[in-house]
DNA sequence: TCGACTTTGTTTCCTTGTCAACAAAATGGC
DNA sequence: GCCATTTTGTTGACAAGGAAACAAAGTCGA
């Protein structure tokens, strides 16, 4: 197998393990509240003006699941919405005060996460890291440019 | 942000990516089939004497979505199930012909995405392979270290 | 060998997300 | 300014996957 299936399928495989092992955890300490709600929280707590689309395409999702999503977020009391004077059709998102505190929860177990894999980071060089980072953000650019093309032909057909 | 933090965020942010574009274009070339119809075909062709279990740890799906999923592929026509003699419990699955012209699609498909990228990778020095696979391993066994400890503890609750 | 425990696959109910159609607001060319 | 187009968020029908309960087969210690 190429060197380049071997990276890919093993960032599939240590992805997936990450995500299995988090959002159990997860929602084992944060009973009530699923490993998708508490990343929407996460995102709008990080991002000023947050609302539906920016969300779903941050999330590679569709508007409306976010739709749903956030709609049972503000039932939950986690987050409310709220408009600008000059914009009548976009509806931003913000934390409340309960919605803060899930984040907290949420960022203090992210610190649990780091300490458990602390370990496996203290072997990795200064080099490694640059290395990884600029392969991830030129795959990244690459793919963006990918996508855009793509979006081009499909207006196309 | 720690390095940490932006490698692991980085990789996120690029696998959603690479599976939407990728899913996105398969669902377009090979109509009719899920990605996930797709994949489990693909494991099937790659590892004899696959059955739910396997499928199922393989993907970080429960056993119930891949008996359902082998289900469908069978009264598609893709895959066949058979026993063994001596164990009249686990039941395996192949592929039929039919199932091996949409896994040779597939493979294809694979190839065009290598193609697709081709340029990313060809900036990768065989240090920068080496110590990407050296990290994504040492890693992923980290976490099956964690998983083996975390079900011992599950069963002391 | 027998009875308790484990493993394997299936089923039912429920949640989550997609798709497609939609309404309302914003935008842009003329 | 006006009308066609685009953007934004919502909805209902549907499909995919998870959780839990289950039956049937296998395993293993006494």
């Amino acid at each position: 197998m190429k060197k380049e299936d071997q990276v890919l399928m093993g960032f599939r495989d240590l992805y997936n393990k990450i995500v299995w092992l988090n959002k159990n955890k997860m929602e084992d300490s944060l009973k009530g509240y699923t490993s998708s709600e508490v990343h929407c929280i996460e995102y709008i707590e990080k991002n000023a003006d947050s609302n539906v689309t920016k969300l779903a395409e941050s999330f590679y999702m569709t508007r409306g699941a976010i739709s749903k999503l956030t709609q049972k977020l503000i039932k939950k009391g986690l987050i409310e919405s709220y408009q600008k004077s000059d914009n009548k059709k976009e509806i931003y998102f913000r934390l409340t005060a309960q919605g803060k505190v899930i984040d907290k929860i949420h960022e203090d177990l992210h610190k649990e996460f780091q300490e458990r894999d602390k370990a496996v980071f203290e072997q990795v060089t200064e080099e490694q890291f640059d290395s990884m980072l600029s392969f991830v953000e030129k795959y990244s650019r690459h793919l963006d440019a990918v996508i855009k093309k793509q979006g081009l032909d499909m207006k196309s057909e």
